[in-house]
RNA sequence: GGGCGGUUAGCUCAGCUGGUCAGAGCGCCUGCCUUACAAGCAGGAGGUCCCCGGUUCGAGCCCGGGACCGCCCACCA
């Protein structure tokens, strides 16, 4: 209660105070009760378990919590689900790297020992990323907090590989995987990008069974010892004579039949194309066209197997210099190439693509009614553009690999003995049975997380209130790692879609336009934001910083809003340090200027409603920002100084001062609930307060209008005394020779440090024009040459106008065809040219 | 190789269905300790809205072409 005795808002002291409210309060964890359509629900993307709060957690939980606080003031029952991820290959990187700086490694310490390394390694890092949202204000259920590994979770997980697996949608195959030496793990094609790497392209000759040879080209000598065919163009005339005819594979002495396949790129290298199922995608794809032998010289480990031969042992480094040094003549040629390269995104390594005995799904079936949701609107993406990139996605799908070769994570229930398989929740009766060990791709829980957060596979209370929910939040690079899958899993299995609402939010790069990341030195971490401008502060200043696509972080973005904060928190002060105690919040104007704050007040309650229903989060936080500075502090609050603060003032300030607190709060919540606390006959929190309604009853255009005049004519006089060198304080006399100021002429006095008494016939020294005509002022205010050179060139303007309007109503195309209301305000504004040019 | 987005004040960005649309914040300059806020208030300077054509009475805004930047997808050895 001690507002008044500080200048400013200090976040660091009100917002752990604040946040403990929250807590305490149970506004964040509501019954499971109502139906989904009454309730607003968002399921949180899982951060990782072990991870730190990033910008895009930051900016995503502020987009949320807006949605949700905006929701729960509406009345309605929010939820907002709160949960980690796992994080497969992420959090065991982060456990072996503890490890190995104890000198041991994981295989030293066993599987079981290791898993228990990282659920120790979860319990004691596990909380850090929800104390951080806590940080940023987000109002999640924290007394519901889901694991992806927790047992209900995990429960699920099993029962949707079973389920896919009996219906044949999950199935065991030989495929050629990115394979990603790195992680030791098959990844999926999502987790691999492209980069441009510079490598050596060599010609080789092989030679021809019955004499001549071939030359092919490749960057990867060392595959050749996989090879197994040549390949031509079928259209190719210069070999189609040699199409069923043999090569000698250098090196090796492999018989490769050359074949014919529309693959083959007749301009590119030779037009002879070496086949090496076993390392190369496309190769792969030829070879079971062909019914080719898939040969494996290169293993798990990245180096050459026994199938090498004399290379065997070696990385596929060395063995490509040996491979090449050992072709002698059979090496024509070798030069610099430049081409993209797979990389694994996880582990930072070069794809090695490895044929290896895997699962995959068929995503196919899944894909349909996931892609009917969309084209029907089931399932809404915002900005609409997304749609189309997840359309594209999903009917271009391909099977995916679910398998991976880690220790962290949903084992596959999948048990074998001899020749047999069982798939199954628990394990098989009997002896003899040894689990995969494999474990599931993390996307693979992430999938189910709408519904199984919620106690899928039970019917429980809580999935009968608050399933589907309501938006999904999410960045761009996201809508097919997981957005899309938890449609098809949604509908698949949960009966229905799993959210409603898809806004892809902006991905903040660094100042300088580069990515934010930890490894380039370019992040900045949210947290440090918050301690250096609170968190009102970068809440606002990310939601003003998104748009509908990537952003630059701007910190003047987070300076705005922390100014915002204190803005608020000051006009607080002076409101409440003014008014009367024991009056009612009401609006009850008694005069024009009144008037006009209540009828802006409705036009910004309109606007940021429909404003976040439409997620145009910057247009959000920035339209707040214009209405507390440009119309309530800096005119709506100066206009009232000076007045008798009696109830009906008093009333409508509070009445205004609240709205616009509980308009502002989901945006910058912290500042709004602490103030809210000071504003009198409130009673508990404003996060469960109700959010302020447009009354149409209040729109009043004609305060608008005369306000608005004053606002013009205020404006004009500080910028004409500020040119002609007057002193800002000074009192001027003044004549008002303008209509429409019968209720506001004080008004204009006041702000302006005019005296409009009498004068009468006084003549005078400068005249300004404002709306309506022109402010006269009086005495000797200037030097009447510097007022004539003014006016000299207040003339030249005029002039230029008048003509450049004259120039437009003289064309009869314009007057024609331009809209009559349009002619006619060109019309009006050429007699107020004219008017003020005259009154000069 | 396809597809998408961008290019507006020194910086970061707004500008809806073409007609006060040339704006905001920061920065800069000037003046003010005006009793809510000097992390404040008031005023101001600053832009051939990437280039070239076109449509239109009228174009940052629409159409065509070009330049540059960024992102996504794709199996050219």
């Amino acid at each position: 209660m001690s507002l008044q005795d500080k200048k400013r808002f200090e976040p660091a002291e009100v917002e752990p105070r604040i946040t403990e409210r929250w807590l305490a309060s149970g506004l964040f964890h509501p019954e499971p009760e109502g139906s989904p359509q009454e309730n607003y629900s968002i399921a949180i993307p899982p951060p990782n378990v072990t991870g730190a709060l990033h910008m895009g957690h930051a900016l995503n939980g502020s987009v949320q919590d807006t949605l949700i606080r905006y929701h729960r003031m509406l009345g309605r029952r929010t939820k907002w689900i709160l949960g980690t991820d796992h994080a497969g290959i992420a959090t065991q990187k982060q456990v072996e790297r503890a490890i190995e700086a104890e000198g041991a490694t994981r295989e030293q310490l066993g599987r079981a020992a290791f898993v228990e390394r990282v659920w120790e390694w979860r319990t004691r890092y596990g909380g850090t990323i929800i104390e951080q949202f806590k940080r940023l204000g987000a109002s999640c259920d924290y007394e519901q907090e889901r694991f992806t590994l927790d047992d209900g979770y995990a429960r699920a997980v099993l029962r949707v590989f079973c389920d896919l697996h009996a219906k044949g949608l999950i199935y065991r195959d030989n495929y050629l995987v990115n394979w990603d030496p790195g992680s030791r793990s098959a990844i999926s094609d999502l987790e691999v990008e492209d980069r441009e790497v510079t490598d050596t392209l060599y010609h080789i000759a092989y030679p021809l069974k019955g004499g001549g040879e071939v030359v092919v080209a490749t960057v990867r000598p060392e595959t050749m010892l996989a090879d197994t065919a040549i390949a031509v163009n079928p259209g190719d005339e210069r070999y189609q004579h040699l199409v069923g005819s043999t090569a000698i594979l250098p090196l090796v002495g492999r018989e490769l039949p050359i074949i014919a396949d529309d693959y083959v790129k007749t301009d590119f290298g030779t037009g002879c194309l070496k086949i090496t199922p076993g390392h190369d995608p496309n190769d792969f794809e030829i070879g079971r066209r062909h019914g080719l032998e898939e040969v494996t010289v290169i293993g798990e480990d990245g180096r050459m197997t026994e199938e090498a031969g004399a290379f065997a042992g070696l990385t596929v480094l060395e063995a490509r210099g040996r491979v090449v040094e050992a072709l002698g003549d059979a090496l024509r040629a070798s030069e610099p190439y430049v081409h993209e390269v797979p990389y694994s995104h996880r582990s930072g390594e070069r794809i090695e693509p490895l044929i290896s005995l895997q699962w995959f799904m068929d995503m196919e079936p899944l894909a349909e009614p996931a892609i009917d949701a969309v084209r029907d609107g089931r399932v809404r993406i915002h900005p609409e553009s997304q749609s189309r990139r997840y359309l594209d996605w999903l009917q271009n799908i391909r099977p995916w690999c679910i398998s991976r070769q880690l220790w962290w994570g949903h084992q596959l229930p999948v048990w074998y003995r001899a020749g047999e398989t069982y798939v199954g929740t628990t394990a098989p009766e009997g002896d003899g049975w040894e689990r995969d060990p494999d474990v599931l791709d993390t996307w693979f829980s992430s999938a189910l997380w709408p519904f199984a957060t919620l106690g899928w596979p039970d019917d429980t209370p809580d999935l009968r209130a608050f399933y589907p929910t309501d938006v999904l939040s999410t960045a761009r690079d996201i809508l097919f790692l997981w957005v899309a899958r938890m449609v098809m899993m949604g509908l698949e299995f949960a009966g229905d879609v799993p959210f409603t609402d898809v806004y892809v939010h902006s991905v903040i790069q660094a100042p300088d336009g580069r990515r934010m990341s930890k490894s380039l030195g370019t992040g900045i971490d949210p947290l440090d934001e918050i301690d250096r401008h609170g968190a009102d502060a970068v809440r606002f200043g990310l939601l003003a910083m998104s748009s509908t696509q990537d952003v630059k972080y701007s910190s003047e973005k987070v300076q705005q809003g922390q100014q915002l904060a204190n803005k608020l928190f000051n006009a607080s002060r002076f409101v409440l340090g003014n008014v009367t105690a024991d009056v009612e919040p009401a609006p009850r104007p008694r005069t024009v200027e009144d008037r006009w704050i209540l009828s802006r007040l409705q036009r910004i309650v309109g606007d940021t409603r429909s404003r976040i229903e439409a997620y145009e989060f910057a247009k959000v936080a920035l339209g707040l920002y214009d209405f507390v500075y440009g119309e309530l502090c800096d005119w709506y609050l100066e206009l009232i100084k000076g007045r008798d603060f009696d109830e009906d003032l008093s009333a409508t300030l509070l009445h205004v001062l609240g709205q616009t607190l509980a308009l502002a709060h989901p945006v910058i919540p912290f500042v709004t609930e602490e103030l809210w606390d000071h504003v009198p006959a409130t009673d508990g929190l404003l996060a469960g307060g109700a959010y302020p309604e447009a009354k149409d009853g209040l729109v009043d255009a004609d305060a608008e209008q005369r306000v608005g005049a004053v606002i013009a004519a205020v404006s004009a006089l500080r910028s004409w005394r500020s040119e002609s060198g007057v002193k800002p304080g000074e009192r001027l006399q003044a004549r008002l020779a303008a209509e429409g100021y019968e209720e506001t002429a004080p008004l204009v006095a006041k702000l302006a440090r005019l005296d409009l008494a009498g004068g009468d016939g006084a003549p005078a020294s400068a005249v300004v024009p404002v709306p309506g005509g022109a402010v006269e002022l009086l005495g000797d205010v200037v030097d009447p040459r510097d007022a004539e050179r003014k006016r000299d060139a207040e003339r030249e303007r005029l002039r230029g106008e008048i003509a450049r309007a004259e120039g437009k109503l003289a064309n009869e195309g314009f007057v024609a065809r331009a809209p009559a209301e349009l002619v006619e305000a060109e019309r009006t504004k050429l007699e107020r040219l004219r008017a003020e040019l005259e009154l000069l």
